[in-house]
DNA sequence: GTTCTGGTCACTGTCGACAGTCGACATCCA
DNA sequence: TGGATGTCGACTGTCGACAGTGACCAGAAC
């Protein structure tokens, strides 16, 4: 009988998870102060699984603590996202050519399943979590550990982003998905062909590409002749 | 009247900084089983803090948390040591360029001091102390936040695997204080002359010649015939 | 009206306690 | 004797409580 070991997950990941859901669908607003008491008492938990979750956060980059120890929501600038491209840039091609080196064929499969996801998915915010994922693939299937480590303290804060300039921007992403596919699989091939340069290279060139939401907020405020709001 | 504000450290940072201590000194050993009770009571501390503070640690890399949740001092192997190298390629240079772009005189003169304390160590743990905290600095002046933080989730790791070599083969690190304060001396020269390029080439230099001490403990094992201990 | 003062309130940091769980070890039965 | 079963102890995960601290607000003093 396959009977697979259960994981028990605590309190502690089950409010991680709630709360980044929360973060990252809007639900709770960039810079919000978000005290622990009604946290806790939201999530009908007691403040210690919450503490534990808040600090997991932080690591992710979803919230800060300022000076007194108080929670708040990330507010991302575009300062914020220039270092985060930078290091996408540092981390990604490097575990792509890992990954072309040393995938599995299982590695490869669940990769393609995700971009099969991805072009069934129905919403804007699915294809930005099955990118996001798709990502993480990579990062894990190359095997470096700690740049997959690493790349769990980015991937969050790119969705949030990219979460707040969709609901911000519609109309700028209405080719999104289908251009996402098309670089992913793109992207695929490379790895199958177990070229590491070449994978390094494609890798590079999709951040790269990548890199042209980030001025959207200040190309819109600099149109509308307003403050862009981070 | 010139009363900078005090930083009120609270149990939690000041565990953690007593057990990174305790750990790089090797007064914990690699791999040992850390209790949190054992380690509040004999702190005279409750175990909140000491939670929160192991967290930390796990995040700095210097402990792991098995299955169970368990604590136990991590236990650095090669395969760890060469992702830490490729981390460090992809991050210190990238940085490197940004502190020769950015930095400022104070920058610089705080370097200075570090490399002339480097000068005037009288044991090898503090040459590596200093090293790490070099190293800390430039990340730092960068300007580049995120990447200051995962430099820090790196330093400790490098910092315990020095501290371990260095008691084991003592010997080969003869000449180390001489040569750091040579490379440092030199990098701060470029980083001084504002050429981003020539920083990020010398901090390449500078850490693939760091590399050497990896494969250390594998060699000696190699040449006594035993399985390398990691 | 403005500045100082005191009180109030909301939070965080820390503590001690308890329950559930897992491994180790002893024990029982074939 | 060896494998299954039961018991014990150690630790983690979680909880509720308390104290200390800083922000905020109202009122007093000038």
């Amino acid at each position: 009988m396959p009977l697979s070991p259960l994981s028990r997950p605590n309190l502690a990941h089950i409010v991680r998870t709630r709360l980044s859901e929360a973060i990252l669908s809007g639900e709770l607003e960039p810079g919000q102060h978000v005290p622990e008491p009604e946290l806790a008492s939201r999530l009908g938990v007691s403040r210690a699984p919450v503490r534990e979750a808040l600090l997991e956060l932080e690591r992710h980059g979803l919230v800060t603590f300022d000076s007194r120890g108080r929670t708040h929501v990330v507010q991302l600038t575009l300062e914020d996202m220039e270092e985060i491209y930078s290091l996408r840039l540092a981390l990604e091609p490097l575990a792509a050519g890992l990954t072309a080196e040393r995938g599995t064929t299982q590695d490869f499969e669940t990769l393609a399943a995700n971009i099969a996801a991805t072009e069934q998915a129905t919403s804007l915010a699915e294809v930005t979590r099955l990118d996001a994922a798709f990502h993480d693939l990579i990062m894990r299937a190359s095997g470096h550990r700690r740049a997959a480590h690493f790349w769990e303290g980015l991937r969050y804060q790119v969705e949030a982003w990219l979460g707040l300039m969709q609901r911000r921007h519609q109309a700028v992403f209405q080719s999104t998905q289908a251009e996402t596919v098309k670089a992913h699989k793109r992207l695929l091939k490379v790895l199958r062909s177990g070229d590491a340069a070449a994978a390094e290279e494609e890798m590079k060139k999709h951040i790269v590409s990548w890199r042209r939401w980030l001025a959207l907020e200040a190309d819109a405020a600099a149109r509308s002749d307003r403050k862009p709001t981070l």
